[in-house]
RNA sequence: CGGGGUGUAGCGUAGCCUGGUAGCGCGCCUGGUUUGGGACCAGGAUGUCGGGAGUUCAAAUCUCUCCACCCCGACCA
């Protein structure tokens, strides 16, 4: 492709709405425009990158064995009220009406249409196993899109649904998905891990995510580098501490705290370790009121504080609630010498704490030397409460967790019978007995992966696309193309070369000063550039550099070829180790 | 939804406090000189100052209202 019958539109300075790397640089790139809050339209230069990411997803689909479909976006409301989720997904779906007064919805997932498409037409199970995927565009309304194409309201979607005959087979496909996303994430050139997940709203049983691992990424991951063991921290289990709890030394005394209201000050105006400290979470379930107990050091993990029973749901407790039940504003607030009817709850670290400290409920001041069974009732309910954090024990016990950040690019779901059961959708068993199917359900973000891929593979000047994603593979940089007659047929000559060995050329035969065309490419993120010019092609020679390479090196134009040749294959071979 | 912020030419911005009818850089167009890291000179086009209402002789500027966008957010006691 030639610059000049292509389409190039880069920006010097970024949007000022555009707040992460990723989005800045797509947008000076020239890759997307927004057209609305989360609704982003693609340019020739970002589509090239989405369909090379659809390509291997479809390339590593269908060689697992999964069939390509294409399903509606527009869907009646009547199977989302067959499966409840007309009413449970709430304002994230689009509802629309047609010109009779129909409801409809714009699709945001797809089961409810697979599960009836394979209702009507599989009956027997000797048509099963069946997986059908689509790559297609999905739209969830979300409350605050954000972080450009990474959390937009329009996205595009590969979504892959598989029925079983037997939980056996559906595992079997399970774990084939897992093997092919592994394959799919590897091919792409991307960095990541795949992660045990919490099942989330979908429902259903065994779950894993693929994260792209990048320090914006919204989602903390926790790993064991000493095992395999990997988990959102929203699921990672903190263990019991293997300590006991020690007997109390001190007495009870109430201290003077202005205006030290977080774990963190208190702790540093007594000189004392945060993880002496206790802080008190209000929480309301229903009409009750419930206090938490996590170490002053620990977060609340509220994935694990809404799974304990009797507290889905929960909510914080308002300020005014606080003042209510404790009598204290908030900050101060703590478990001693509390209304013997409120309900504590306690994270397992809090549960071996003596000598400790908190809120007195009184405000301005805390209690030291506070010791359960002593100053306060025992504890009865102890849980696991809390986000694991770097450096805690692996949940496996081989070895200690490491805390990094991830951007969520694929999540595979165990569904099992929920949509089946839902749909009334069965086929018929050896003994002709109607069984409903067991279903697994497979997702990757396309459109979110080119914004991971970003935020992985940038430096000060650009992006620097992993080649197998990259909207071009080589960018060829032509110096005085209108100038100069011998350069310019070398370089038509080298571009039809590249082109004829299969090789995704941009030629820059625009009429401007080499900076500005080096600075594009650099933007745009193109893996390999060659150079040609006066000042080398006089000795024949031409000048090569990677994308990330430090400094250009010389080549002979007659080997110009055969060594792009072995770099494509080479990046290629390193981005599949 | 709540809190905060911003809206001035395609992009980035000044002006707003202290009202007097809009400026700069980049980009764009024309001509010329340049040509190995975002050139230079000369000339030029482009703004309902987010929309509406109000105050005023006069509003980008003050007031009200609506809209859009961005950030933060249910607690971290």
């Amino acid at each position: 492709m030639r610059v000049s019958q292509f389409f190039l539109s880069t920006l010097k300075e970024a949007p000022s709405d555009a707040e992460i790397v990723s989005h800045q640089l797509m947008l000076r790139a020239g890759l997307i425009r927004r057209l609305a809050g989360g609704i982003y339209s693609w340019l020739p230069m970002g589509l090239r990158v989405v369909r090379k990411v659809e390509a291997i997803v479809r390339e590593e689909m269908d060689r697992a064995g999964a069939l390509e479909v294409f399903l509606p976006a527009v869907q009646p409301a009547e199977l989302w009220q067959e499966s409840g989720r007309w009413q449970k997904y709430g304002p994230e779906l689009l509802r629309v009406k047609d010109r009779h007064d129909r409801d409809f919805c714009i699709g945001p997932t797809h089961e409810e249409v697979v599960t009836d498409l394979v209702r009507r037409e599989v009956r027997s199970y000797r048509q099963l196993p069946v997986h059908f995927y689509q790559i297609q565009t999905k739209f969830r309304d979300e409350i605050r899109p954000r972080f450009g194409v990474m959390r937009g309201r329009e996205f595009t979607m590969k979504d892959g649904y598989s029925f079983h005959a037997s939980y056996d087979d559906l595992q079997r496909e399970y774990s084939n998905m897992y093997d092919t996303y592994t394959r799919i994430f590897t091919r792409l050139g991307l960095k990541f891990r795949a992660v045990a997940a919490d099942t989330g709203s979908i429902g259903g049983t065994g779950s894993h995510e693929f994260h792209v691992l990048a320090d914006s990424g919204e989602d903390a991951i926790a790993f064991c580098p000493q095992s395999d063991y990997a988990a959102n921290v929203e699921l990672a289990e903190a263990l019991p501490p293997r300590t006991a709890r020690s007997t109390p030394t001190q007495a009870m005394e109430k201290v003077a705290t202005p205006d030290k209201t977080r774990c963190e000050d208190v702790a540093a105006f007594l000189a004392l370790p945060l993880e002496q400290t206790v802080k008190a979470i209000a929480l309301m379930h229903d009409t009750s009121f419930v206090l938490l107990l996590l170490r002053g050091d620990h977060d609340l993990n509220e994935i694990k504080a809404q799974k304990h029973p009797g507290l889905d749901p929960f909510r914080f407790a308002t300020d005014k609630e606080i003042e209510t039940h404790l009598g204290c504003k908030a900050g101060y607030i703590g478990p001693v010498g509390i209304d013997p009817n409120i309900r504590v709850i306690a994270d397992r670290s809090v549960a071996v704490m003596s000598d400790f400290v908190c809120g007195a409920n009184e405000a301005g001041f805390h209690l030291r030397g506070v010791n359960f069974g002593r100053d306060l009732p025992d504890l009865n309910e102890v849980v696991d409460l809390r986000k694991v954090k770097n450096g805690d024990v692996s949940p496996d016990g081989k070895g200690s967790l490491e805390i990094v950040r991830g951007i969520e690019v694929g999540h595979i779901f165990q569904l099992r019978t929920k949509y089946s059961e839902a749909l009334k959708a069965t086929y018929l068993d050896e003994s002709g007995k109607q069984r409903h199917f067991e279903m697994g359900c497979y997702g990757i973000g396309v459109t979110r992966i080119v914004g991971a891929a970003i935020e992985q593979n940038h430096d000060a000047k650009g992006i620097a696309f992993p080649l197998p994603i990259a909207p071009f593979q080589v960018a060829l940089v032509p110096v005085g193309y209108h100038k100069n007659e011998a350069i310019r047929t070398a370089v038509d000559k080298l571009y039809a070369e590249l082109q004829q060995a299969g090789m995704e050329v941009l030629l820059d035969d625009r009429d401007e000063r080499p900076g500005v065309m080096f600075a594009d490419i650099e933007l745009i993120g193109i893996p390999h550039r060659v150079v040609l010019g006066d000042r080398g092609l006089k000795d024949g020679k031409i000048e090569y550099q990677g994308r990330r390479d430090s400094a250009a090196q010389s080549i002979s134009l007659d080997e110009a070829l055969s060594f792009l040749k072995s770099r494509l294959c080479l990046d290629s071979a390193d981005s599949v180790s």
